[in-house]
DNA sequence: CATGAATGAGAATTCATTCAT
DNA sequence: GATGAATGAATTCTCATTCAT
């Protein structure tokens, strides 16, 4: 009896877990407003009824999908920052973390990109905090390593990190947007990965301006 | 008789001009989803059959109106970046272009940002390679500075230039997502994107990188 | 060109009214819940879209047709009232109207029957309001007779005239429910009405008990 | 082992009971087409799985609701009509019957009012012989009173019993529908319902005519 | 050019009912 | 008996688009 009970318990998770990773694929493929109820039910096998007994309606799945994995993601910035390592090698992580995201989760960092980042239906006060809360822990990143001395204080980490993550959300979204390919003599994407990461934090904290310059 | 013609036809640009400013408001305040093909008529204050003798259909408003408008914005980056100023003006240049232009066109930034930067309708090859085009003129003003001996060269321009445009498109979303609030002390918007275009440009060029610091 | 406009007007109407009494038929047959919208502009020879056109929705025509319809039955149930004939003659004309309506509008009032006058959709104030101003008419019909001697003076028409109501109000309900066959003597309805209405009105005046009876 | 079976077939008892309960209130609250199944075993704290153990289908719940409860109205109406006691009282009872199930049992009264009276639903040939036996009844009573002599003879009782039970149903109705506000001198409903009773009785005896008026 | 009546494909959503556990 | 996950038929309503006037 307790088996059962486990079981049930388990397969409704399990059917809610698939609803929301078929609607990854699914809005990935086609784009929130081009995919229907029936389309993610269909990709999970399952009735379109039962996406309503786990969903109350389909921008739900949308903001579900969203809260789940964000707060999952923004764990990761957080263990990052709360972290001893030097200024420069939180930046890396972070990039790294950012940049990989695309390889690991293409599908979800899609729709991240198309459907929740920007969309109009994202524009609710819960919804927008959730974002911000990213560039409040490297603006904190930031503080800290001005406060350490590693970072010129004259310059607003409130702004500056703009800059950075700026960067390389351009760079996951020219990837998911297949505007930039991969440059022949790289290996592999995980290595291009990596020396984006390292060109990025390289120009974040040193700057563009060739030292040696006459200007 | 030609008078009338004139008139007629001045009436036309008119009319379709209007369909496509009332459709970036409505577009701006609703969404390309929510908003209505009624909805931009009645903005426009016309019946919204007329809406159909000037374009095939409501997807067609959108693809104009970002047409129109970036080709007219990418005009202004390009003579900027064909001048013959200092990298570091072109780069200030640019950045209060487009900080300014949340400034003067709200609603067109708005739809920018919302329903084409990264609209799933958006993924068409016609429209990737206009947008990536500003990266490419960034990337040359770039490219230009390093033969100047102005910049570094051992940074690529190509993925240099993300966190250029990347900084800036971040910030102008965060001004239309209401994130940023303009700090109390700043006497008004522009005087805030003058300073934010100042902090950009100079982290961009000599990075955030403390250098008397120990590291 | 006036003319166009007359009669696109008049065309707007016609289908208004034709989409009011197609509802009608339909509602009759398979009453409210049982009739889709698209039953109703099938018996309109229409496509269901423009039953929006005209209606915001299913609702809002059964609505409708109780208020059209029955605003027109009190105005002739007022001008009874206001009338100068004798209170007998008075309440015959009401019978009559009322047991008349079933003959002339069976549709109307098998929809009034069983979807309007005690549906749950109906107890909100308004059209509360809309049906107890019949009963107030009488109230005042009776009020008028009381004054004039004509009727004792010792009983509240305001519950009397539920009598006079209720009876013929149950009389067409039996009709619309077949529970009443007419006597294989009458020769037709309308003279089955006649009696009905005469019973009636001589039963609320003059009472059923027997004056010449011992109690 | 005889106990467990007895208290589990009470519970079966008990279980159907309650639903039947449940239902009436929620049909009361809502009505037929706005209650779901899933609304009474919430209300009743069970599953709605269970409600299917017990019924048919939720049609199946109404018809119920009705017969049971009907059957023991018509028989409470049968045992007045079949006591030696005047017409007079006779009538007097059953009016006092029907106004005070309002009281009592409300929400039966309301389901019965707006659900079943008069729904297209209850137009077969069985429930609407139900419903015409409550008017058999007060017709024989009306015959049994011409044969003793005490009502008049010239009047047809399958027509005036309608005027009996037709004032009844509506005050009951309006009741309902909250028509009729009790007036603020007298003491209580109950009260009010006597009076009532009263008067509806006085005019259907003795008709509401002024014997000494002129006409 | 202008209008808005007319069309109907299309999708979301509801909820009665079934059934494995 | 009891549960509630699962199913999918059924319908409402929206709205882009067409077209007669």
């Amino acid at each position: 009896m307790p088996d059962s009970t486990r079981d049930r318990a388990h397969q409704g998770r399990d059917k809610r877990g698939l609803i929301l990773e078929s609607a990854i694929k699914v809005f990935a493929r086609t784009g929130y407003h081009g995919s229907r109820v029936s389309d993610i039910a269909r990709e999970a096998g399952i009735a379109y009824g039962l996406v309503y007994h786990y969903f109350k309606n389909k921008e739900e799945i949308l903001e579900t999908i969203f809260e789940e994995q964000w707060s999952g993601f923004l764990g990761a910035v957080d263990a990052i920052a709360d972290g001893s390592s030097a200024t420069e090698d939180k930046l890396l992580s972070i990039a790294g973390l950012i940049l990989n995201a695309y390889r690991v989760r293409t599908d979800w960092v899609k729709v991240l990109v198309f459907e929740i980042q920007r969309s109009p239906r994202f524009r609710n006060p819960d919804q927008i905090r959730a974002i911000s809360r990213l560039f409040q822990i490297v603006a904190r990143i930031l503080r800290d390593g001005q406060k350490a001395g590693e970072l010129r204080d004259d310059l607003d980490p409130d702004i500056a990190c703009y800059v950075f993550i700026g960067g390389l959300d351009i760079v996951v979204t020219s990837r998911v947007l297949e505007l930039i390919e991969i440059e022949p003599g790289t290996p592999d994407e995980a290595q291009y990965h990596l020396k984006v990461a390292r060109t990025m934090v390289d120009l974040f904290l040193n700057g563009i301006r060739n030292p040696e310059g006459d200007s």
